[in-house]
DNA sequence: GGGTAATCTTCTAAAATATAGAAGAAATAG
DNA sequence: CTATTTCTTCTATATTTTAGAAGATTACCC
């Protein structure tokens, strides 16, 4: 299997630290908190289904609340395969940067 | 600036851990060595290029050496801006994950 | 020299991902 | 019933990744 990319793994790690109320729009806001920047809707729906067609993500559809606009939300969820993934894109990347002392960032040859 | 994606910082580690020997061919083994996956060719010159033109790498042609095909190799070597890149996309992560206890993989709720 | 084999890069097209944002659906409020 | 809010679906575009053919040099060997 490949390695998450960065914005699947950022997605993932969002959707776990929501824990029970991860659905698109918390999702996205804390996509933002975490990255620093805004995202378009399309930027976290697309790749959010694209995951959970793959097995990393289940999904159910909430009852609508009694607030204005209180639209069923659709909550995700990760998957044992969604979590596996994770500690691996997670432990890959210990392994990638092992043995590399620090980056001297002054201009030295 | 965006964070670097996982291809683009896996390539610039490559180049780093290979110091003065990084050019395509052996930035191609070093990938795949820490990755565990073979690549084509395309898909470590055309990052590799891009990164160049981005100021993250920069670029000096060898001479020719006297083996058999010891054609002029192609040296990329990373600017100050691409160790500043790494050395943001590593504090990234480590921030993306801070607060995060473990990843339980056995099914519970 | 001329053909073959080796090493390396350039180029181009296709597949996969990421991003933007308009449109649609469903709820309350007035 | 019209306006407003929250949320999702859909679709088109941009960017990145990937594959691998083609080209450029170099040495080897007759």
């Amino acid at each position: 299997m490949n390695i998450l990319t960065r914005t699947e793994e950022i997605i993932l790690l969002a959707v776990h630290r929501l824990d029970d109320n991860a659905y698109g729009v918390t999702i996205r806001q804390e996509v933002e908190a975490l990255v620093g920047k805004l995202y378009s809707v399309g930027a976290i729906y697309v790749p959010l289904d694209r995951m959970a067609e793959r097995g990393w993500l289940t999904t159910n559809t909430g009852s609508p609340t009694s607030v204005r606009g209180g639209r069923a939300k659709r909550f995700y969820k990760l998957t044992p395969e969604g979590k596996q993934a994770l500690l691996a894109a997670k432990q890959f990347q210990e392994k990638l940067w092992s043995g590399i002392p620090e980056l001297n960032l002054e201009g030295g040859a």
